[in-house]
DNA sequence: ATTGCCGAGGTTGTATACAATATTCAGATA
DNA sequence: TATCTGAATATTGTATACAACCTCGGCAAT
């Protein structure tokens, strides 16, 4: 159909509201701008090195999502609370069983192999924990973009982006283990596995995630104080 | 708690935005914009009586969902195809029946009678189709914010909107029956078979409306036709 | 000491004006 | 006749300027 050469999407010129859009979410994802934290027009848009308008345009894009907008009170980083973060996970787990299922039902040879390769080097460079983050991130959107449903994949990876700040360094041995699970049923074909370790593992990391909450009782809510 | 004179949350002065974006919404809706339908912006603005500023900012909020925008092309109001509408009923699906067993499992005696109520109200005055399925959203919006679930709901809600604006006047027979069994299971405090009925009920109503979509041959999809 | 009431400062919302890009239609050419 | 080219037109994106509103001090009164 169309040449390799032109197949990179190559040079698009991103417009100011998109790469505003693209800034803060990345900024918001890799906790350089933390959950309650004010989003100032003027001064973000300075920083951006564009105008108010296009500013607004990327915020309202966020809003509800990353970002919390209240009227003329202004814009905050979405802050989450305890009950919030045990439903977004709770919609994960009824959307993520339902979509593992049917990508791994419909998974030719060369996906399952792909697939299979992808997981084990997702697990050999762990480096550090944000790139580690993208990286478990991509394998999933590949994995779940073969059960051949454009929204449910793009509301679960919103869902995914919105409850991964929270989480913070730490172990990822139980995470290995159902990955090996997971690579085993995806070469065996069998969805229902596949869907009960996604199921236990989601489990597992909200438990982790409450556990780390709630001990050190720091639940950001809306830090007022300055740096 | 607290008097009812001030409950109706009075008197709030609606910003340009706010304002454009509940009636373009209403409009959607309503089937006054239909699903490919060009949104000008000047045009728009100019009926709504704003600016293009307010305007554009409603659009964005829009986008994703009831509005499709294209980087500098324009925008139109979303127009699903058939795989679309498929997958967003399995989406309600599957999180509607988890929503309604969670609601019906805590209802109180009270609450259970007063959406047995509200439930018979609904059956009997169907007046025309727009404010029967306001009547309807309204009585599955107060079912499901029993369920404690607020981010559910108001995907469920979300989806429900997204869905509806492609029924047209039809009989609502099996409606008027599958609602009489949630009836049943709502007085019987009976999760299990509320779910059952609303999984049935919305795989009969998806199969009513692709019926339609198909034998039409009428699906919209860009709408370049002038008035 | 606490509560209520201004008023200055700052932030957001909106209108206008201009720049950049997409669309369209006329005309020329194969 | 069909297709390609290019300029005119229309529409969207963005910057600036101004208006409206919220916040946060201080001060007075209870």
């Amino acid at each position: 159909m169309s040449p390799a050469s032109n197949l990179t999407w190559s040079a698009k010129p991103l417009s100011a509201e998109e790469a505003a859009t693209v800034a803060i979410r990345d900024a918001i994802l890799s906790g350089r701008l933390v959950p309650g934290q004010r989003l100032a027009q003027a001064e973000l848009a300075a920083q951006l090195g564009i105008s108010r308008i296009p500013l607004r345009d990327a915020l309202r894009r966020l809003d509800g999502d990353l970002v919390t907008i209240d009227g003329r009170r202004g814009c905050w980083v979405t802050s989450l609370e305890v009950d919030e973060i045990e439903e977004l996970y709770e919609i994960r787990i009824v959307l993520e069983s339902r979509c593992v299922s049917l990508a791994v039902a419909g998974l030719s040879d060369t996906e399952a192999l792909h697939l299979f390769g992808l997981s084990e080097q997702m697990d050999l460079m762990q480096s550090d924990a944000h790139s580690g983050y993208s990286t478990r991130r991509a394998f999933y959107a590949e994995l779940y973009s073969h059960a051949n449903r454009p929204r449910m994949r793009g509301l679960i990876l919103q869902l995914r982006d919105n409850v991964g700040r929270y989480h913070v360094l730490k172990d990822v041995r139980h995470s290995v283990d159902a990955h090996e699970q997971l690579r085993r049923h995806i070469m065996d074909r069998n969805p229902d596995g596949a869907a009960e370790v996604v199921v236990a593992h989601l489990e597992e990391t909200r438990d982790d995630l409450l556990a780390t909450m709630t001990q050190d009782e720091h639940v950001p809510t809306l830090a007022t104080e300055g740096s």
